[in-house]
DNA sequence: CGCCAGGTTGACACTTTTCAAGCCGCGTGG
DNA sequence: CCACGCGGCTTGAAAAGTGTCAACCTGGCG
């Protein structure tokens, strides 16, 4: 409903530049009930009957080029975003200007929750492959989950989760030895991609192996050695981004029995 | 006004045995716009005059005795936790038996936000040392928060903040080393016992190396060996759990410039 | 008063890093 | 279309940092 009076005033306003300027944002603008991305995404656990309603959060989608970031730290907060296409590291860095990939965002995950709290984001957001996110206005997001409890209870669900997957990553960083950590980090990766419809057992990775390294707290030549181990024991095939896991029970102990 | 009419109601029923234990739950019960935490605390960002409406939102404290858990990894969730005295340790485990603090929580800091995402908690919460919590319903949070707009936008903030200082913590576990670490830990201590009223730079430790040590992810005696660096080169002096600062920018130094 | 958890210190082992050399493959420009 | 260059990857050898194991100390509690 609301839908269609949005399309009514930009037919009335037709004529001027600012409207025709409106007609790109209502192409721009991405219906969250008619997105694929729906069941992963914020939408998730929304009524049916109110994800019309969301229409009014999320404005614009915006492309954002490899090597390019969707925001930095120190940056003024004002949106978080879910990713619609594409592939984000986060990353956050010591004063003295070591780093460390906190995460990896693909299509349906929301990035930007970290700049809510003090209204300055904490980390960079960076494509590593060209992107595309829907920007949610965050303002227009407290406004909507007063109105509707089940966005506001899944918008908690979203930042609890954040925080349970940062206590995972916690774990790999604090108990886990190399092998143990990229072990999880490929299961992590192939559940991921296999719930957005991808095979679960090969794919491209997007990132570095320095970007690899950094997440999980060890050297590239430590992660390319351990692929190569890998690779010997007969758990996987390695070619440069390429992985195609052949033994995930035997990666599954790795990562569960402490070798 | 509302704490008014629950006082009436308890009253009215004072006869029977259920009022007994009503009148006990309201002598336990903390207003919180009376708690000397609130600034620091859920309420806080919380306009006055909307105060007295939290006081619908924590029912009980609860005493938990050092060594026990206020909730365990797997439990159901239902409620999150103000300190109100005490300390805690909250931590994750891996299959296999080995486990990482993730935290330590003080007066006034809110524990439990882990359950939100599943509806189970992910981490154990440990007192280690006789505490008190405030018990804050979530289904109740949840319904205040979309009435009060002032406490949903600060609830946000903190599992926001929560989300920065893991992002805190995966860069200490990533990139720094065990003088850093330990560095960077005890300059965080000092600032939040300071931000209570405690001195920052001589305070007692309500943990032992090892859990300092499962924080940083190093082990115990790499823990004690930095201390006894840390004193030798004259930055503190530390005596069991007693531990001065001697020079907040030498520590700082460390902490920040890789050496 | 004695026991024991918690802490310190030393010697040695092991994992991961560092430094170095070389390879591969992709994209650009001639 | 091919050559070239460079980022990204692999592998080796040596070094560094932290872990492991063990012995001993200390202070608080029963």
């Amino acid at each position: 409903m609301k839908q269609i009076n949005a399309r009514q005033t930009t037919i009335q306003l037709a004529q001027t530049d600012e409207a025709r300027e409106k007609i790109a944002l209502q192409a721009l603008k991405v219906a969250c009930h008619n997105c694929n991305l729906r069941e992963l995404c914020l939408p998730a656990g929304v009524a049916a009957e109110e994800l019309d309603a969301l229409d009014d959060l999320v404005y614009t989608r915006r492309k954002i080029k490899r090597g390019d970031a969707l925001y930095r730290a120190g940056e003024d907060f004002d949106s978080i975003y879910a990713v619609r296409s594409g592939f984000f590291k986060s990353r956050v860095t010591t004063e003295d200007g070591r780093d460390q990939v906190t995460g990896f965002s693909m299509a349906g995950e929301i990035l930007g929750m970290d700049g809510i709290g003090h209204d300055k984001h904490n980390c960079d957001a960076v494509a590593i492959e060209d992107s595309e996110v829907c920007t949610i206005p965050y303002s227009r997001l407290e406004d909507l989950s007063a109105q509707l409890p089940s966005l506001q209870r899944h918008f908690h669900k979203i930042m609890s989760r954040e925080i349970v997957r940062e206590n995972g990553v916690l774990l790999l960083l604090g108990v886990m030895r190399a092998e143990e950590r990229l072990a999880a980090f490929l299961l992590n990766l192939s559940q991921r991609l296999s719930a957005r419809g991808y095979s679960p057992l090969e794919f491209h990775l997007r990132m570095t192996r320095e970007e690899i390294g950094s997440y999980l707290g060890l050297k590239l030549e430590t992660v390319s050695r351990v692929f190569s181990k890998f690779h010997a024991d007969g758990l996987l095939e390695v070619e440069q981004k390429y992985v195609r896991l052949r033994d995930i029970k035997g990666l599954r102990a790795i990562y569960s029995h402490h070798s």
